[in-house]
This record gives C-alpha cells, sequence and structure tokens, in this order.
DNA sequence: ATCATATAGTTGTTTATGCAACTATACAAA
DNA sequence: TTTGTATAGTTGCATAAACAACTATATGAT
C-alpha cells in the first residue's frame, strides 16, 4: 500500500489538474489582453518550433504530449493562422517538415514574456525550494504514467 | 522580479500541465480497464454529488472549476447515462438540483478504488514530504489565480 | 407594485482531445 | 521482386472547454 495516507480530499485536485487549468485559462487571457490571438495550445506547438524550427509533425506530438490527430488539427489550424508551413521532407515521403512563417518568429519574444509573467502571478509567494520540489514530483508522476 | 531564476525550460511543463494530462489519461484508462463507462469529467461531477448529493448546477460549477455552459453539458451527457436527474428547485425556480440515481450510487467505490489505485501508480517512488509540499505548491497556485 | 439588476441555466460557435479506422510510404525478410 | 510490417499522417465521430448571447426567475430600491 504505497502512500496510503494519501487522503481521498486531496487525491480530487491531483487528479483533476485544477492548477494547470487555472494557469491555462489566466494564459489565454493575457494572451488576449496583450492582443495575441492564438490558442495555448497553439502556442504549445510554436514553443517547440522556436526552439528547433522544421520539426516533423511525429517529433511535435513527442514534444508537446499529444497524439496525431491532435498536432495534424493543431498544425492545420497554425497554416490557416499563417504561422507554419507544412514542407514534404526529401528524405521521407511520409513526413512533413513544420516551419514557422516571420509572423510566428515575430511572436517569440512577445509570448515569451507573457508567459513569464503569467507564471510569477501564479507563483508569487512560493519560494524557490518548493517550486523545485514540486516540479520534481510532476516530472516523476509523469515519468511514472508516461 | 520574483522567482526570476526560474528558467523557460522548466516552465513548459508548468504551464501544460503534462502531469495532470498523464493522470487523467490513466484513469480514463485504468476506468475502461475495468468496465467503467464515464469519462474523467463526469466521473469528477459524480464525485462532488458523492460527497453531498442534490447540489445545483452553479455548486457543481464552483466545486469542479468549470462555467455554466460546461456543467450544462456534463449534465446532459449524465442524464443521458441514466447516472443523474436534474430535479426543479421548490425554493428558487431558477435552479436545478442535480441527484444521483442508484446506478450512480453504485458505481461510487469502484470508482474511487481505481482513482485511488491510478494515484498510487502516479506517486510510485514519491515520499509523502514531497507530496505535501507539491500539494502545497499547487494550492498555492490556483489561489494566486481563481 | 415597478423597475433595474443579479443570478441560474441554456444554446451556438470554435477549438481541442481521444479513439478507431484509414491511406501512403518505408523498410526488412524471403 | 514480393510480401509483411512498421511508421507518418489524415479523417470521422463523440466528448469537452471557452466565450458570448440568450431566457427565465429572483431580489432589492424606489
Amino acid at each position: 500500500m504505497i502512500n496510503n495516507q494519501f487522503k481521498k480530499g486531496e487525491l480530487y485536485s491531483f487528479i483533476t489538474g485544477k492548477a494547470s487549468t487555472a494557469i491555462a485559462r489566466r494564459l489565454q487571457k493575457n494572451f488576449k489582453e496583450t492582443g495575441i490571438e492564438i490558442t495555448i495550445e497553439q502556442w504549445s506547438v510554436l514553443y517547440h518550433l522556436w526552439k528547433e524550427d522544421g520539426q516533423s509533425q511525429q517529433q511535435l506530438c513527442e514534444a508537446t504530449f499529444r497524439d496525431k490527430p491532435s498536432i495534424t488539427r493543431l498544425v492545420d489550424n497554425l497554416e490557416k493562422s499563417k504561422l507554419v508551413k507544412r514542407v514534404a521532407s526529401k528524405n521521407d515521403r511520409r513526413s512533413n517538415l513544420i516551419f514557422l512563417t516571420k509572423e510566428a518568429k515575430a511572436l517569440e519574444q512577445k509570448t515569451m514574456d507573457v508567459a513569464n509573467r503569467t507564471l510569477n502571478e501564479a507563483l508569487e509567494g512560493v519560494t524557490n525550494g518548493q517550486i523545485e520540489i514540486a516540479k520534481e514530483v510532476l516530472q516523476m508522476v509523469y515519468d511514472n504514467l508516461k
């Protein structure tokens, strides 16, 4: 019986992810107020493309922890918004490489500023030591289940 | 500049809630394998009704951290599945009180067992001290943003 | 009693997720 | 080469979330 003193009332918030839901809503609100017209899901894809442009959809699946249909449709919508382009891979004709447009590149700094600000709002009053431990726990949970 | 040593690479997981996504997926999978035919969102509503039956939709909004349209449709689907009934309130005719059916009452213990098992899978190798701190941090984040 | 406002719930629209089924291409073994 | 299998991506369907606009009822001020 692992962690058997973990009480039910506490269980609920862990499972339902109220904290990350709250962060996501606030980030979306802050994007909107800053005039940034993307969803946080689209932002999470752009985030990985800013780190490395020209990734395949499969790579984006792994990076964003989403399945293939989700990425297909996020890329569809990002393409409609002129933020990315699909380019067929020359090595492997099954594969699309996704490239940022100029418009998307211009968004990077602005959105990262908003994201950092949002995180500061979220973590106000939390010590760095606490954050480190919370981060470790979330990583362990992810590793246990992924 | 609060928490200014909080690095970008770490930011991403916090915002995207990969850990709670992983827990939610695993719980859904465990429900399915146990023959429990509800979504985790429906379960989160039932969870609060098991604690107190006959709550209004508005109360369920606050309890589950969802907006009114989300609860309207979750209750719609729970009603279709014969798990709850809407009953018009006698005191306030604007308000619906939501009551569990026998079928839903029979689900409580089985789903709570699966949820506890899922949480044990998620938290394997995490100490109770770490869990306590993570829980505090998530609560503070929620309180900062809600 | 009347009127303004607040509250409870519903509906429509867009975006996203999860799952299964599908197409097309690559690759490896015979 | 052929054949079987794995991989990359798409499509269809059901469920859910976010937001705005809406209806109906309640409440408080005059």
